[in-house]
DNA sequence: TAAAATTAGGACCGTACGGTCCAATGCGCA
DNA sequence: TGCGCATTGGACCGTACGGTCCTAATTTTA
């Protein structure tokens, strides 16, 4: 991958976070990428449409090194995993300000109805991410009551993270993604075998501060159950 | 009102809610509501901007119609309310084959950053929801823990729904929502007094298709203790 | 019946968009 | 030296957009 692709690659993602994939214009981001006219851009993409792919896919690398990467951390408790991930969402999310919402979500608002392949392309990003959670559940089944529904819960988590970073954007105030991320971890807890989490949930009403006290906790519980 | 400008406002509203606001043109409309041209509807709004507006508070009413109204019902019981209410989101949802997005989410996802007008007037939307929410939270109090911050939980409530909402327009699903819608209400019953309705949950997986079966027995429950 | 509001229809404008084409210039590499 | 890729720069095209202006017919209302 050369240099300059990446670059535009770059640009384009950052423009597109910020305004969206139909209002980014060509120019705009052979602006942000510093080339010298269309002919530069279209030397390295055949059409908007591709570039917006490509983007997408890069979007989800970067999420993945940064985000998704905790999840498969081999040497921490997996639910543990869990809430640092959360945590991880909502730390990428103050870098902007509470301003930039899930690339994800943005392009699925904008695009999931209008353009199909766009559509078709943000499922498959969501379903890499859901896996993800699917597989750490498996991984913390011993954990968890035998009820609990990985597809559901893990669909649940991301849901309630989306709509949390949308609100987040539209009230521009970051502390209500951290509201709803605390109260999502003291879900995930609900799941965990015996009482002993889900009475102790409620001793840590300010979760969001101790990230990895609730973890800990949901292994102990189910060490001792 | 006259005649053509709420035939306007709701051809704009389809349009809208299908394609997204920047991708629909005055001509879309003007077609749409059957107008002769532009100077047609240009005699009822000023500007597009302006029809935006407007459509999105008439959004708001006809959503306060069909489910905000369910939330302020006087001879239910509060809770029981509650799952109601989520169940018609579900089935708001379930109209448009889980095509259409919540009519807000989706301005909200487009414009919240590029365009500061219609920022300010979702999160006005969202706050009188989420208000609703709240004042029924308030009401529902001694069936309720001390420590439960309303002001969250309804956060927490419409964050889910409306990443639920996303999710399903995404994988044109929807089972997608109601799962979530069936997951938050069981997270909704995690915050009622004593533990009765906390194991109950989980003789409920199918609470979706009981929706009144919860509510009922949080009432029964919050009586018991 | 006359004034006022609504409907109709179209020409027009400036701007922006995605995309094409072309000609010229560097540039490294065999 | 020559081949091929990267870069530069700009003209150009068709289309769509939001918005204005103007005239005339039709309907409503006082």
């Amino acid at each position: 991958m050369s240099d300059r692709r990446t670059q535009i690659l770059d640009a384009a993602a950052t423009l597109i976070s910020e305004r969206g994939f139909t209002s980014t214009s060509v120019d705009d981001v052979i602006k942000g990428a510093k080339l010298s006219g269309k002919s530069h851009f279209y030397h390295y993409f055949k059409s908007k449409e591709e570039l917006g792919y490509e983007v997408l896919n890069r979007q989800f690398e970067r999420f993945a090194e940064r985000g998704l990467a905790i999840l498969r951390e081999p040497m921490i408790d997996p639910l543990e995993r869990l809430n640092l991930f959360i945590d991880a969402v909502v730390a990428l999310q103050s870098e902007s300000g509470g301003r930039r919402g899930s690339p994800f979500g943005n392009l699925a608002a904008e695009l999931a109805d209008a353009h199909e392949g766009f559509r078709v392309r943000i499922e498959a990003v969501f379903e890499r991410w859901a896996s993800q959670i699917r597989s750490l559940l498996w991984e913390a089944r011993p954990q968890l009551h035998d009820d609990v529904d990985a597809v559901r819960l893990s669909r649940f988590i991301i849901a309630a993270l989306e709509g949390a970073v949308l609100m987040t954007r539209v009230k521009r105030d970051l502390s209500v993604l951290e509201g709803i991320a605390a109260d999502l971890k003291r879900f995930i807890a609900m799941h965990v075998r015996d009482g002993a989490a889900m009475q102790l949930h409620r001793h840590l009403e300010d979760a969001g501060s101790l990230p990895h006290g609730i973890a800990r906790n949901m292994s102990v519980s189910s060490v001792a159950g």
